[in-house]
DNA sequence: CAAGTTTTTTACAAGATCTTTACGCCGTGA
DNA sequence: TCACGGCGTAAAGATCTTGTAAAAAACTTG
């Protein structure tokens, strides 16, 4: 969910290994590459935040693995790295569409301020996109603003987080239907959660009682015994 | 921060790619749009210089994009690209407010050429005039006055820094919108700032510990957990 | 270049949210 | 009706986010 997954694609291994330190240290998660082959078959078949790509490597160029992924990718950032004295052609690269620079040898800080920038600026171009389909609607009596994080019933105006957003989302996408803990821990918690199901209905208690008129006999969202919840449109 | 930001917005790839590579071996930053949609929503998050605008661009023409600006913004320069022998209205391009006509293809040298001079007579502008662009707005309680940095209620006046204006006028533009630091980063620092995320949160502690009642209970700035900050109008 | 100012970083405290746990009630089937 | 697992809910614990002061760095100005 939180989580962050980078590609490193890298030929010498000590430089690799430092890097994949640096960030995992910093809570990314990491996927290595020894060369430019490797790191598009890897691109082909995980979802990554953020491409680190070393610009000489055996089998592949980092200018070429860097078009492969523009010709696939048109968002995902790609930030090169290039070996001091090396010939990189800045022009080129961003040509190329590459997002940013580092040259080798490079401080700690420096590439992790770089890597935090150029997922800031990535994920302000996502929120630009997302926004439209994020527009407010009715749920019961209330108006959701999924952008404010916010709930309104006539006048009064109240404050929902992450998790309840969500789940308000998630039932007015279900008007009706009857959805599992199955289902809704998939939908908003990830497919490879690892908690309990209570922790659901903890969450359904407390929405309860920011929506319901009497938490202990909802009318909104419903209890069917022995599968899951319902959204009574 | 000697650095300008020239937003370039043209539907040619291999033009806009031309453009890049001129401006920024000129040293300018530059930032790509490939419509006129995507060049407005820039517009909006970023803070530029100067605009390049092509005309005939899917989405939203070249015109459209211009008279959106102006009508936000008086002062920024746009320059319009136009190809040879498109019809191209002088008239009605000077009425929606562009500074300057480049006709395709334009050669490098005209095109640096002018673009300097917009940014010197803009410069110049601002200079002089920038307390028209400026007046003084009401926040919250207070009375506003970009001009002097300088806020005031009743009778006393407080100083505040370059910053704290700039979070200021950022939050008077958005009143109760929910800005994520990503937003106010962009916004504020610049699209390519390499800090930390907490110099915000210092500098909003630092306003509200000025402009809020109890700093401790802000109730003009408020901070949405997990998101950001909002300023209630 | 020295003194004053602003900005940024850092470190820790305080707060909010999320998760787990525990206990008791409720529905269901024997 | 009884037993048992499902569910509501409060409260403790864990985790993550934000507030805030103070140190450090950067920038201004004379």
């Amino acid at each position: 969910m939180g989580q962050i997954n980078i590609l490193v694609a890298e030929d010498d291994v000590n430089i690799r290994m430092g890097l994949v330190d640096i960030l995992e240290s910093e809570g990314y998660q990491v996927i290595q590459a020894k060369d430019g082959k490797q790191a598009m078959e890897l691109f082909d078949n995980y979802s990554f935040d953020l491409v680190l790509l070393d610009i000489m490597m055996p089998e592949k160029s980092g200018y070429d693995v860097c078009k492969d992924i523009r010709a696939v990718n048109d968002d995902i950032p790609i930030i090169m790295l290039t070996a001091k004295g090396e010939e990189i052609d800045k022009v080129v690269g961003l040509k190329l569409g590459a997002d940013d620079y580092i040259t080798k040898p490079f401080g700690i800080h420096e590439l992790l301020a770089r890597i935090s920038a150029v997922l800031r600026r990535s994920k302000m171009k996502k929120n630009n996109e997302k926004a439209l389909s994020e527009e407010p609607f009715m749920f019961g009596e209330f108006e959701v603003n999924p952008k404010t994080y916010k709930i309104s019933k006539q006048k009064k105006s109240i404050n929902l987080s992450e998790r309840e957003i969500k789940l308000i989302c998630h039932f007015h996408a279900h008007p009706g239907e009857v959805l599992s803990r199955d289902n809704i821990l998939n939908a908003i918690w990830g497919i490879d959660y690892l908690g309990t199901t209570r922790t659901l209905d903890q969450h359904i208690a407390q929405l309860r009682k920011k929506i319901e008129t009497d938490p202990s006999k909802p009318l909104i969202i419903t209890t069917v015994h022995g599968v899951g919840y319902r959204y009574e449109a």
